[in-house]
DNA sequence: GTGAAAGCGCTAACAA
DNA sequence: TTGTTAGCGCTTTCAC
């Protein structure tokens, strides 16, 4: 249907060669049959295919990005981030959801290999050595983000640990002796990579382990919505949660609203991540911002090393910061 | 690195055609032989080039989502669905971003028919007919969703207009007699595809020209809120405003409770879209849902029939419904 | 400055 | 049942 380089030639009367001269700005080539060749492709709608050109040059300029959902705000805006920076770079990019199932990652990993992508940056849901020998047998330049797998992969991510230890800090000198860390990640099979947010939850036991006189558990149930509301029922205590992910804080924040709960005066709150729909709604929750556009942003930069052989640091570790609401 | 074909062959002591036909479960072959070159390929970590096969089969298993933003909670619900229906056929997916630049549009297209994908799915941000001309030209079955281009091309989206003068029915029915209509994209320069947002202002501006009690103003300017805060200021009668999406409304939402207005009290509001987001904040935005993962999944499905040439509707018509919340 | 030919890794049609 | 071969559309090397 649309024309090839052979028809090309036989359109120009010239040699295929000649027509790769003229298309991809080859030296070697008068200027006349150029503008010729030019023009004939021009009017007849030429357009490359990129996957001969690719199963030569052995380059696909595609990478892919493969993570486990997109509804949550924190993926949208990192592969908004990322697709800024190597959209320049002449690449396109799969993205690819694997929905927390452990198999259907190994496979799309597998399915990339065999698409020749020349980068994949994955926030990943598997952790066994056999997963990670799979993934370095298809030799393909790789960032993780966030969910580390082991050295021998690049890693994009924050102090984790740190900043909920810092968060703590900040509970802690608003004068709340009672704090609970809500974590229903780290609950998951054993077998599930949480690493990003194991470290949180190690952060809090940090500080709790070093503050004998502290309360509070670590809270990995999903209904902790109901346990708040009976912690809080009739405590005179200061009592504050701090929430893994803004995304359970949301969820307290509405669920409160509900039962008449008034933040932060009956309970205190505290979320993670700093994901943007928190600008819409009526506290300001306090957080640690887990600036996510810088991490896909340098997991590209990364990437584009790897892929260019050039010399590129192994791990990366963001900046995160608290900001203070009014939720504490 | 990898091991191919004639790699394979070799190793087996076989032909490539033996070893096509063992791995690709091809008929013609001994069980023992089959299950031998299996067994070798498995040994050497043998991948496919999907490349290659495309370039023979002429088929990628490939579509394009071409959408202008990813940070709008809309397009990331959208595309979630998408996969959810194309991964089972085997498809991947490029994610394309085109910030709304037209000619960046046009330059991701012109790249994905490059790159042979099967079909495209696009909510486009061109209109002129030389897009349409340009885009005909790829022969790459095309799905339209929301921005409607011509009939040339398939289309998913909503009877926007009649879901927006059925949205002026509910300010009327609660008494209001003066609603303005805030949809700054209708203000765009003319060659921006803004169909959906015009559609909407027109079934707006249809129910005002059969109400002549009505009073109200197009409002187009993206410092709406101000214009309501003068609006408001000092009135005794009833006003309302109608955005052409929920975003719009939530910069109002926040912006009231800085100012102190309360709603509905000081004003009547409603959007556009049902975002998840609303799901978070204190009130309960009345709003226009349109159900953008039924719009992803019937595009997904439209998509598949094109490509596969089965019988398909060129157009598809998704059902809203007015969701009434406390800001009327 | 231009043409001819080999080959990327695969599929598919035809021989043996 | 298995092997051989001709492409898919492109890049690249070498000869003219």
């Amino acid at each position: 249907m649309l024309p090839t380089i052979p028809e090309l030639a036989r359109l120009c009367g010239v040699s295929r060669g000649t027509v790769d001269r003229a298309l991809n700005g080859r030296p070697d080539i008068s200027d006349k049959t150029r503008a010729h060749v030019l023009k004939i492709a021009q009017q007849n709608g030429y357009v490359p295919n990129v996957l001969a050109r690719s199963l030569v040059t052995g380059k696909s300029n595609t990478i892919a990005i493969v993570v486990f959902d997109l509804r949550n705000r924190h993926f949208a805006q990192m592969i908004n981030a990322i697709q800024q920076s190597i959209f320049q770079a002449g690449y396109f990019s799969y993205i690819c959801i694997t929905e927390k199932d452990r198999k259907r990652e190994t496979q799309i990993l597998r399915d990339l290999a065999a698409r020749k992508v020349d980068g994949i940056i994955i926030i990943p849901i598997n952790k066994s050595p056999a997963f990670e020998e799979e993934l370095l047998k298809l030799h393909v330049p790789t960032v993780t983000v966030s969910n580390r797998l082991s050295s021998k992969f690049s890693y994009v991510g924050a102090d984790f640990r740190l900043a909920c230890y810092e968060g703590m800090q900040a509970f802690y000198e608003k004068g709340y002796r009672n704090v609970s860390f809500i974590c229903p990640c780290a609950d998951e099979q054993d077998d599930v990579n949480a690493y990003a947010q194991i470290q949180r939850a190690k952060g809090y036991a940090s500080f709790m382990n070093e503050h004998p006189e502290m309360h509070g558990s670590l809270i990995t149930s999903y209904d902790y919505c109901d346990i708040i509301l009976q912690s809080v029922h009739g405590r005179q205590e200061k009592i504050g949660f701090f929430c893994s992910s803004d995304y359970y804080a949301l969820n307290i924040l509405a669920f409160s609203r509900k039962q008449g709960l008034d933040v932060p005066k009956d309970f205190g709150l505290m979320g993670f991540d700093g994901i943007d729909t928190l600008d819409y709604i009526e506290k300001q929750l306090s957080t640690i911002v887990y600036p996510i556009e810088n991490v896909g942003k340098s997991a590209a930069e990364l990437l584009n090393r790897l892929i260019a052989n050039a010399d590129a640091p192994h791990d990366v570790f963001v900046d995160f910061a608290f900001r203070q609401g009014n939720t504490l």
